[in-house]
DNA sequence: CGGCCGATTATCT
DNA sequence: GATAATCGGCCGG
């Protein structure tokens, strides 16, 4: 039976959230209609003691949204062009974030394939952080959306338990120049699936 | 399918 | 002034 995640799903360690996020479905409402997906990549960030953390270089302007309370959404800009959707976790003053990295289409799927003009390949659409935000008409508007009140149009559902033996857990990537052991610190976990 | 590379700008040193 | 939680186009196998 869907549901919204509660606020207390979201106040725990990141790394305790991200698997957990696994399964679930992300929803976001345009204009009345819905497009979701299935998460099916996860990766946590938490403290400012981890050097892959935005949060490293403590509080700003850019990572005042992490430091609050779990269960709103952390939207940045990055590569100059993309922007990634993360999701807060912990109590208001740990800075803590889930990044969602790729969904399995499920509902809307006409218009989130509209939202990406130059789709190259045909099956990796929507495995990437910057692609899924694109697919959902995603951009740093929606930074600190509160993923626990419905019409805030951007939230996550709870969805089918995923059995341990399907998910793949290991180093976040993307952060070559972060120091040990951040850099291998086993935080990301994929839901195995024909698409990847 | 896999590797290399250019794009493009907010954020922090 | 350097770097970045990435992507897509182009090339070779």
């Amino acid at each position: 039976m869907p549901g919204i995640l509660p606020r207390e799903f979201y106040t725990r360690p990141a790394p305790e959230v991200a698997p957990a996020l696994l399964g679930c479905r992300l929803v976001r409402v345009l204009d009345g209609v819905r497009l979701s997906g299935i998460i099916a990549e996860t990766e946590a960030y938490q403290g400012e003691e981890d050097l892959a953390c935005h949060a490293r270089s403590g509080r700003t302007p850019r990572t005042e949204t992490m430091y609050g309370e779990g269960g709103h959404a952390y939207i940045y800009f990055t590569y100059g062009m993309h922007w990634l959707l993360n999701a807060v976790t912990c109590p208001a003053g740990t800075p803590a974030a889930v990044l969602i990295r790729a969904l399995l289409p499920l509902e809307g799927e006409e218009l989130m394939r509209a939202n990406r003009p130059n789709q190259c390949g045909t099956a990796s659409w929507l495995n990437g952080p910057a692609k899924l935000v694109q697919a959902l008409a995603l951009d740093g508007r929606q930074n600190g959306t509160d993923l626990c009140d419905p019409a805030g149009g951007l939230f996550i559902e709870n969805g089918c338990p995923v059995e341990l033996a399907r998910v793949r857990v290991g180093a976040r990537v993307g952060i070559q120049s972060v120091p040990e052991p951040w850099r291998s610190m086993p935080w990301r976990w994929t839901l195995f699936s024909e698409l990847f």
